[in-house]
Formats: C-alpha cells, sequence, structure tokens
DNA sequence: TAGATTGTTAATCGATTAACAATC
DNA sequence: TAGATTGTTAATCGATTAACAATC
C-alpha cells in the first residue's frame, strides 16, 4: 500500500547518524527530552532542519518540552533499519581497509563486517578480531554466509575486477573506496566514497578564507 | 577586484578532482580532445553538467571537436591550485591515519601531508617515507614548517583537544575524520568527513532496492 | 554543406529557510 | 496564564535539467 509513497530525501537520510549519535550522547549525560535547538546547536545545524528530519523519521515533540530522547533513538534506529544489522565483508586487507574492520561503530549503523579478503597470503589471517581470508575464497565464503554487502578498499586497477566478483557472487551493496566507476548491473547499489571531494572543498574553503577567491 | 563575484558552487567543486582523473587517464590514452559526453558517460554524470562544471574552470570547448584535454587539465589545475599544494601534517597514526599518509594521489590535488604526529610513542618514526613525531613536538614543528592545514584522525574523545592544539598552532584549516562537531575560531575552517553519512545513503539505497521502502 | 557538439537561456526540481498559528 | 517550542504552510534559494540557437 501506498507504493508510491514519496522518498525520503537523501540529505536527511545522511543526517541521521548525526542525530543518532547526539541523542546518544545526551541521553548518557542523563537528559529525558532535548529541543530541536539544542540539537542543531550541537551539530552545527537550524533547528528547523533539526525538526524536518526527525518528524521524517516519525517522531513528534512537544511544545514547551522538545523531543523525548529515548523514543527518538529508537524511531531513528527503526526508520534506518540500525537494528538488524546487515553482514558484510570487506576486500583489500590495507591500511584503510583495517581501519575499517577496527572501527566499531558500523554495528550501530546497521552494518556488521564479518570477515576481509586479501589477494596477498601475508595480509590473511587475523586483524581486530575479524578474519581475513584469501581472495580466492570470496565468492564460496560470501555465499556460504548469506552476505549481501561488500566493502572495496582495493588499489584502484583491481577495483573492476574484484566488482565482478562480488557481483558474480551476488551482492547487492558496494561501498567503494575506489576512485573508479564501477561497472554493475541494475539490481547492485554502488555508494561512492571519495575522499577528493572533501579535500576540493576544503581547500576551495581555504583560499576563500585568504582572500584568493575560487 | 570583482569583490562581490559568484561564488562557484561547491557540488561543482567537489567534482573537480573527478574530471581531473578521468582527464589525466584520457590523456595518457592518447586522446587530444574529448566531449562532454564522453566525459559523462564514463563519470555517470549529464553531459550537460560536465560542460557546465568545466566552464566554470574556464574551459570552453569547440563544437564538432569537444575539449582540449591539455589544456583543460591545465585548467582545472589553475582553477583549483593544485599545482601549488599546501604542506600539511595529520594527527593519529593509526589504520586511518596511515592510510591517508600513505595515499600518493593526495599531492595532485594540492595537498601535500609532510609528517604525522601521534601520542603514542610506539607509533613514531618513520610510515611510507614520512616522519610520525610525537604530539609533544606538534607547535613548535608546524610553526617551524609554516604549515595550514591539518588532518585529524585520533579517536573522537581526543577531537577537541587536539584541534585546540591545531589552533594555537596557527592552522587555517583542519580536515576532520572524527565524528565530532569541533569548536574552532571564525577565521578556522573545518571540513567533515563522516563515513556514517554514505553508509546510511547506502542502506536506504539497498532497502529501497529490496522494496524495503524507506 | 550537414550534422555533431557546443554555450546560453529558461524551466524544473528539490532542499532549505522563513513565518506563524497551534499547543503544552 | 504566558511563553517556549512545536508542526505546518509558504517563500526562497540553488542546483539540475531541458530546449535550442550558434558554430566549427
Amino acid at each position: 500500500m501506498s507504493e508510491k509513497k514519496r522518498l525520503t530525501k537523501l540529505p536527511t537520510i545522511r543526517r541521521m547518524p548525526m542525530y543518532l549519535r547526539m541523542l546518544t550522547k545526551v541521553q548518557k549525560d542523563g537528559m529525558l527530552h532535548v529541543s530541536s535547538n539544542y540539537l542543531a546547536e550541537a551539530l552545527d545545524l537550524e533547528a528547523i532542519v533539526v525538526r524536518k528530519d526527525l518528524a521524517v523519521a516519525g517522531i513528534l515533540g512537544k511544545p514547551r518540552v522538545g523531543f523525548e530522547v529515548t523514543a527518538a533513538i529508537a524511531a531513528i534506529e527503526k526508520f534506518m533499519n540500525f537494528n538488524s544489522p546487515s553482514d558484510a565483508v570487506l576486500v583489500g586487507a590495507g591500511h584503510l581497509g583495517q581501519a575499517l574492520l577496527g572501527y566499531t561503530g558500523f554495528v550501530k549503523l546497521g552494518l556488521n563486517i564479518v570477515a576481509a579478503f586479501d589477494s596477498d597470503p601475508g595480509k590473511c589471517g587475523q586483524v581486530h578480531d575479524k578474519p581475513i581470508y584469501p581472495l580466492s575464497e570470496f565468492s564460496e565464503r560470501c555465499k556460504d554466509m548469506n552476505i549481501h554487502i561488500g566493502i572495496l578498499c582495493v588499489p584502484g586497477r583491481f577495483a573492476q575486477e574484484v566488482t565482478d566478483l562480488m557481483v558474480a557472487a551476488g551482492l547487492k551493496g558496494i561501498w567503494n573506496f575506489t576512485p573508479r566507476k564501477l561497472n554493475v548491473p541494475d539490481e547492485v547499489v554502488v555508494q561512492r566514497e571519495d575522499l577528493a571531494e572533501g579535500l576540493a572543498e576544503l581547500s576551495v574553503k581555504l583560499s576563500r578564507m585568504s582572500g584568493t577567491e575560487v
């Protein structure tokens, strides 16, 4: 029903982890309620943005009181499906790969990295309590574990090759940390993560600051 | 002059590194000219977006011919100031820090990471040909080297503390890889890099794919 | 010349921001 | 009650997309 219900805009979606983090902090601090104004201040946003975003996740506040912290946390987790984490695998256990592998915060955001793969046998073994397998075992293990999400941390020149492997193993989503465009079938989702974008933004903001307009 | 000239929109700025990469590749392949259509196809964009963006960087093409590859590369590099890299330092030589330290692609984008710092003496030494100094030497070394950009890769709970150190050392831009909001004076620019945003986007796209609308 | 590809100008779309009545 | 804070509705802003004349 309501098949054509309006799709939530992406900027709002992308802000959800921020709200969740801040609400959790605020909860730890013992606050039972929080105003949009408080959250906005703490997150460098406008209060109206916070209210609109929370409304999207089904969170309504009370005038004079604000938003109930615990309920808001629960609502975001439900809305974003953070409570039923998906298992994921990572390919490319270099520094970046290991950094992601060791980051414990993803589980709270619905992502559970269960294993990594690397073509270098020397990298195989155990890192951050996560097993690293030879890439040759990729397809078999993914199917065994019923994996749907892959994290791509290999050098750019191997990006498409490993992507093909991921698609063949039945993965449905690829988090792409290489600066390459990946060719995938329509039913596979690719999320690019290109640090160069942020760097470009930073340097332009800096030159604007110092007067060297761009 | 033209102090109030229109500021280039950020989305365009963020796409510049992509164009530069693709143009460089195309150049290596021996192409002298390239059409907006070709670039769009290769980068998953619309041709009109490519043309508008390139125009912003001062690159004009010729009907029937397209854009001159070498000139376009030069124009982007000039527009983005990629040719005069800024020296930067990094704090927090964990896995993420080391990954950034080892990534050679930043120099082409105007960022030259010259050293890292870590509070753990065990981490100090040399990584990827870059020196890692004790954090206690931060301020002195930054001033000596006339550094203006800092990359923050420490655990979240140290984020503000190290930020204060950076500000005190005279840094003007901070690339923030922690999920914390940083308090800085007005004249300091902070660029957030929050992987959780991309992850949230990916998981929503995935659930949309599989019918579980969000 | 004919036609591919450009830059420009206008239209659309989507997100943010503003204004304000509702309400606890 | 008075006033802080909400949700809603409308206005603005900015980016993308569409249409098309210009031109090599």
